[in-house]
RNA sequence: GGCGCCGUCGCCAAGUGGUAAGGCAGAGGUCUGCAAAACCUUUAUCGGCGGUUCGAAUCCGCCCGGCGCCUCCA
């Protein structure tokens, strides 16, 4: 079956054919290292991550680059602020995007391009595009010409006319247009610089994008992708410049990423509405977020709030819980072995493989595999009856783990899980562990001499304290709720 | 003002022409001393009005409600 993806530039699903064989050439914008992460930066990164696995997972090979900012004006302007160089503000957040993405199960893109790193690739771009007339120096900086690119607006669907009426575009007396934009912009004393043909500067933010794109990727590429805030302008002047050098569209196909919300709103740093990553992390798995991030099909915003998370945490550990029981029972003395062959014969996999080939639909990929976990579930109870349901329940537990981890889920071990869920929970509830047990001690013995009303009453003040019991052959389990 | 998106069960969320996936919550049941967990059963005609069509949640028009881009932003 053919991958079809939704093209922002033509608005439809298109079948997605790469330029070459096999071979996916794909570049995302990364952050602008100058603050934590938020919701929305996890949301592109799962994003495209699960993007990157799937195209893996289809037999293509491919290229993935994403890159980091580590120049613009939020970063000297953080960087006078704190009074620390801006060179260690890059390097911090660049640590911290590591840490946080990390645990969101982010693969490593094939290459990470760092924008300082290409400063003459950048340079040479502009330089032929000035040679070319359609960008022109201006008083140390240089300006990209809009009206030398008649394809101006073709990806946001906007008109130059409408965009200057609307106007709240800079009134720049340097620029011959308003809608012109930087290239390369003048240094003001103090700030970093590099030197070019047009004197100290550093580079315009749209131009990094185009340098290093071309340089790993080719003048023509496959994949784009991006939030879709990053439609107008940021790939809009991509568009430009690349084909204002090339004269050859850059990119065959755009994917833009929804919105996180919240009440409805956009989250964003200027609303002030946003949440780190790592706040988040104090309350919840990562994995959580993971989960609730991929429950929304991509384009569509998301609403982030409590309870979709502690829904998606929910459902997250019903997962591990059922992967857990079914590792338990693999009976030593009845070993299960040449799985293999009907875990590849799945047939999740078919169901899989066709709602992530319309166009990535991860909300249905969902949806089998809520319904293959109740399937599990059912062997799992029969299990303890023989070996035939131990065998499906093995089986089925293979195949969500292996489908799951297309995505980058359910990739733990169960047992690992679960103490990352109460250590995360202790950390709100204050437990007091020796306490929990010696009153499930005493709720047993209650039990044992058949005193119900003292076993529910030991039962009840566990379950004020957050505590869920759970009777089971193997003895008494407990959680935190 | 220009361009665009969205409105599906109490809540979250798929579905873009053939009579509504999945999850959470709820109800009933099985199991259990009782619970919990798990399993089974059960809950919608798709914002409103009109149109196209044999047939529309899905296409068109209007209206109502919400949001986004046009400035840095994933």
């Amino acid at each position: 079956m053919n991958l079809r993806v939704f093209n922002s530039l033509s608005g439809t699903k298109e079948e997605f054919v790469p330029l070459e064989g096999n071979r996916v050439r794909m570049y995302v914008c990364g952050v602008t290292v100058y603050d934590y992460c938020h919701v929305g930066h996890a949301r592109a990164a799962v994003v495209f991550d699960t993007i990157f696995r799937y195209l893996k997972h289809k037999g293509f090979d491919p290229c993935f680059v994403r890159n980091f900012t580590d120049i613009d004006d939020k970063i000297i302007m953080r960087a006078q602020e704190s009074g620390i160089p801006w060179q260690e503000v890059t390097r911090k957040f660049i640590d911290a995007f590591y840490e946080d993405m990390g645990q969101l199960n982010i693969a490593a893109p094939t290459v990470e391009p760092k924008a300082t790193d290409h400063i003459p690739e950048m340079i040479a771009m502009i330089r032929t595009l000035v040679e070319k007339g359609i960008a022109y120096e201006s008083g140390g900086d240089v300006f990209y010409s809009i009206q030398k690119f008649p394809d101006y607006g073709r990806l946001s669907g906007k008109k130059t006319d409408d965009l200057r009426a609307g106007a709240r575009v800079d009134v720049n007396e340097s620029k011959r247009d308003p809608l012109d934009f930087a290239l390369w912009k003048k240094s003001k004393p103090g700030e970093p610089f590099w030197e070019s043909p047009w004197g100290p500067g550093r580079p315009g933010w749209h131009i990094e994008c185009s340098a290093m794109s071309s340089r790993y990727l080719g003048e023509t590429f496959d994949i784009h992708g991006g939030g879709k805030d990053l439609i107008f302008p940021h790939h809009e002047n991509e568009i430009a410049q690349s084909c204002g050098c090339s004269g050859k569209q850059p990119v065959r196909y755009w994917i833009h990423n929804g919105f996180v919300n919240i009440d409805q709103e956009k989250m964003s740093k200027s609303l002030g509405n946003f949440f780190t990553i790592r706040d988040i992390y104090k309350q919840f798995h990562p994995e959580s977020l993971r989960l609730f991030l991929l429950s929304n099909h991509y384009r569509s915003p998301i609403d982030f709030s409590r309870q979709n998370l502690e829904e998606a945490e929910k459902v997250l550990t019903r997962f591990y819980e059922a992967l857990g029981g079914a590792a338990e029972t693999q009976d030593p003395t009845a070993p299960l072995s040449g799985l293999d062959p009907e875990v590849r014969a799945h047939p999740l996999w078919g169901k899989f493989a066709e709602a992530m080939d319309d166009d990535f639909n991860t909300a249905v990929v969902l949806a089998h595999l809520n319904e293959e976990l109740r399937a599990l579930n059912k062997s799992l109870a029969d299990a303890c009856s023989g070996v035939t349901a131990r065998r499906q329940a093995a089986v089925s537990a293979g195949t969500l783990r292996r489908v799951g981890g297309v995505i980058g889920l359910f990739q733990q071990d169960p047992a690992e899980f679960k103490k990352q869920i109460f250590a995360i929970r202790s950390q709100t509830l204050d437990v007091d562990v020796e306490k929990i047990e010696s009153l499930i001690t005493s709720r047993n013995s209650a039990r044992k001499a058949r005193q119900w009303a003292d076993a529910d009453r030991f039962r009840d003040e566990l379950i004020r304290m957050g505590v869920a019991l759970e009777d089971t052959p193997n003895g008494t389990e407990w959680k935190l709720k």
